[in-house]
DNA sequence: GTTCATCTGG
DNA sequence: CCAGATGAAC
């Protein structure tokens, strides 16, 4: 089984992209974050033309997060409420950034982390609450007796100094301070998920976002934000994780590079 | 000689298909307006690298006239204030609409008529009054001794009913009153030019403009509002005078066909 | 309907 | 640097 993730950054501006980019790729899932748009605009005909089963969750601008399969997901959940209850989801479903369903006996969980902005920002704030409360969320479904599970998405934290382009980037930067990375480990590492690619990569030099500013990619100027982790009877099970930076060289790009992982 | 005159709507967006078309059609002249850009935005080094001189008066989002010449153009005279006296001008310099410049012996006056948006409106008193110096700017340039010389642009004003696709259009509407349609003939007609597509073309259904909205072009809902005035001399000359709608039909196209005569 | 400026967000 | 929303202009 093939479960990739990827931030397209405008499911609408990036279609065709995508929609080549699955046809070159028949993954079995496909998660994506930064759809922007709302429900009525998600192009779901396209994707259904392409032979993908599309899920979504959708706002206005900004965020959105949708899963395409190959074959129907079961028990598709949207948000933090789909899993806990109102008073402790309080206003983090606001922003759609969780989207989950099954396959196989497999639970994807697809999750957009915010981006926290800057660090003296109220979004940085929003942003380690959030990801307190995904610790929350995924304790619940392992409370439940789901066994495999697979939570990936934009994490927009790089969760070691290799996953950082340059050791000369301030680590007091959001994607970099210790308070996210510590909150990562604690809200989903504790749990016992490990991060597929790093079975099959122990090296530096491997991103899946560039800036758009500064000639960002041209310059490999990179950050590894875009996880795949896994319980461990996947991990074992896992036979491959890459980057695919082709679709990065495209006219007109997503920021991110999209990263699956083979089961 | 063949002179051109076209509202490109933004020369930035229209580059290609400008650039294109001038290969197509290798004008002596061709006068642009709505090049919607300033002097440093205009691509001028793109109109360099097919074969034209240009000769820009922009200004920022609105408005903007251009001149590409296949040889050099003398005497390039920009604004009304060109020829008239800052106290005659006023403020009708402001927004930049007219440019003029001199090819063999030719005196080639590029003008954005204002739209004038609503007849209730500031904006129509504006053309009204802009109209009314155009006179002025006329008579002076014809007594400075210069003989021949064609005024082209966008007009923004349909001459005669059958300058406009349907008689139900009302003629209370911008475009069509009398009070634009006279001041048009006084302040041109009146000096001695003449419609060169009239010479050669006396009936109507043949339009330089059709509304972006309610596929005003694949209706064939157009107006008539881009023209070439001639001195007699010239309007002896022409050859032909044509509107190329061939641009119009284009993926993203300026809501104006361009229209070219020929001396 | 289309473009542009400005704004928010990343 | 790129994307979407909004508002103005045509």
């Amino acid at each position: 089984m093939q479960i990739a993730t990827w931030n397209v950054n405008s499911i609408r501006t990036r279609l065709d992209i995508v929609t080549n980019w699955l046809q070159q790729n028949p993954v079995d899932v496909l998660c994506i974050q930064e759809s922007k748009a709302t429900d009525e605009q998600f192009p779901i005909a396209a994707i259904a033309a392409c032979g993908y089963h599309a899920y979504i969750s959708g706002q206005k601008s900004y965020n959105g997060v949708a899963m395409f399969g190959k074959q129907p997901l079961t028990d598709v959940s949207i948000g933090f409420g789909g899993v806990l209850s109102p008073e402790l989801v309080g206003d983090l479903d606001e922003q759609k950034r969780v989207i989950a369903g099954t396959l196989d006996g497999v639970r994807i969980v697809n999750l957009y982390v915010p981006n926290g902005n800057t660090i003296d920002s109220d979004k940085y704030v929003y942003k380690l609450r959030w990801l307190e409360l995904l610790g929350e969320y995924l304790k619940t479904i392992i409370a439940s007796g789901q066994q495999s599970i697979c939570v990936c998405g934009d994490f927009n934290i790089a969760l070691e100094d290799i996953d950082i382009h340059s050791k000369t980037v301030s680590l007091d930067r959001v994607m970099a301070t210790s308070a996210e990375r510590d909150l990562l480990r604690k809200s989903v590492l504790d749990l016992g998920f490990q991060d597929s690619f790093r079975k099959f990569t122990t090296t530096g030099g491997h991103f899946s976002w560039w800036d758009y500013r500064q000639q960002g990619f041209e310059r490999n100027r990179g950050w590894r934000i875009d996880h795949l982790y896994l319980t461990p009877d996947l991990f074992d099970r896992a036979i491959s994780c890459s980057i695919d930076i082709e679709p990065r060289k495209l006219v007109q790009p997503s920021d991110h590079a999209p990263v699956i992982v083979e089961l």
